[in-house]
DNA sequence: CCCTGGGCTTTTGCATACGAAAGTCTGTAT
DNA sequence: ATACAGACTTTCGTATGCAAAAGCCCAGGG
């Protein structure tokens, strides 16, 4: 997923007709329609803020993102409406974009309502899961404690996102999904400097959880997710109370 | 809305006009921001495809409704961007814009999330909610009992959306409202030709709901809420069957 | 009769142009 | 020195222009 924009300034065709700049060439292009460089601008820019290049505050200039991506500044106006739709920049009229700058109650709240959605899917899920998807739930699930006794944590983070985003596709609530996975990826973003995975814990509630899956049964499903969810969000704000200290400590 | 009919005549940069300075120093400087057109053409669009005027699956032209709403293709575009992340529109590349139309078990999903954030919103309210907020809520219950008896429609579904918008309100989660108040919309619209108050027991459980947050009481709060929105799910189904039903046989 | 393909039309996607608003700087008066 | 007014600069918001993709129509062949 590395499309990232090359610092030289894109040798711009610029005579009058449009070169694919350092943007368009996606490897994957196996759909029919060649997707529209708003969406390559989208998935650089969102890319930038979470990598944090762009970092909360900061001014977007149009034309700076655009010669940055070897557009105009047409796709990158469009794919910051969707921007700002979906959380990631504040829009003002007549003054343009700024990445958005999330509050820690905002941060918080984020938190919460993706608790609640686990929690539902959770719930779904165990009403959804037949014999062959348990399975694929136990794989998971081995996979993230082989990962957790290598102490491999790059394996843990994505192996847990992918058990995480295996449940919420069982659930069968495509809406659901939807709003889990653009709500999930900014609280990712704004608990980055504090994101390492809980470890033990939260891979002997996962166990839980499956079991709960497998059996059927919905209220404890959604019981452990929640429990699951909370706890992360205790984490988070812990650490975040501890990160804070260390600050004005230090 | 057009305000380039004049002749373009570059050279002189014409930056005198300016409104600001030249009457005499008002304490009170209201700088209102004028909303950029995107924003009113979005608004529009929105309230055409509520209205019905533009019908699911049409397909949108920018530049009709360009000239239908005296604008140029651009913030058109722009709009349509939003309409999209939010749900309102599909953009398929180089095909255009068209309006939502949304599956039978997209909707039946869309009442399910809506189900459990409302819930959620239910019980942060019953932690957040003072006396004073207790006594708005009884009055917003009162209204609606009034217009119950009155067979107000207009006022019952006006009250509804009240009622609930000030809980959401009261839960303090900003992301939380946003959310529903989007997931809502899109509801309301899906729902439109069956969506009738449910009427007495819809207040009745209101009532309950208000009583469980007068007492601070979260779990009941969050139980009650999660019963009503369930049950209005069940009865926009059962309406939707019966309506189908007709159709097939009519 | 149905399929096919090549030109014509429509519509999108991107680029560029330009007026206007916001922000910045500078010189002057107090 | 400070505060303010006015120009200057930057950046936004919108309109317009143009090439390419998609859709359409109709003639010709299987």
């Amino acid at each position: 997923m590395n499309h990232n924009a090359s610092p030289a300034t894109p040798g711009s065709p610029s005579g009058r007709r449009r070169g694919r700049g350092a943007l368009g060439s996606s490897p994957v292009q196996r759909v029919q329609r060649p997707a529209p460089l708003r969406q390559a601008v989208y998935d650089a820019l969102v890319e930038l803020i979470i990598n944090g290049t762009l970092k909360p505050g900061q001014h977007l200039v149009e034309l700076e993102l655009a010669e940055l991506l070897g557009v105009s500044r047409q796709p990158v106006r469009e794919a910051l409406q969707r921007l700002q739709t979906e959380g990631w920049v504040d829009l003002r009229p007549a003054q343009g974009a700024f990445v958005h700058l999330p509050t820690e109650a905002e941060a918080d709240q984020l938190l919460g309502v993706r608790s609640v959605l686990e929690t539902y899917s959770a719930r779904l899920a165990a009403q959804q899961a037949d014999a062959q998807d348990v399975e694929r739930l136990w794989e998971l699930q081995r996979e993230g404690e082989r990962a957790l006794a290598d102490d491999d944590v790059d394996g843990l983070v994505s192996t847990n996102a992918r058990l995480h985003a295996f449940i919420t596709e069982l659930s069968g609530n495509a809406v659901l999904a939807e709003l889990i996975a653009l709500v999930d990826r900014r609280v990712r973003w704004y608990y980055t400097p504090i994101a390492r995975p809980r470890g033990h814990d939260s891979w002997a509630e996962h166990a839980e959880l499956i079991r709960a899956i497998a059996a059927g049964d919905a209220d404890t499903a959604s019981q452990v997710m929640n429990r699951h969810t909370e706890r992360t969000r205790q984490t988070y704000h812990e650490r975040r109370t501890a990160a804070g200290d260390e600050n004005t400590s230090g």
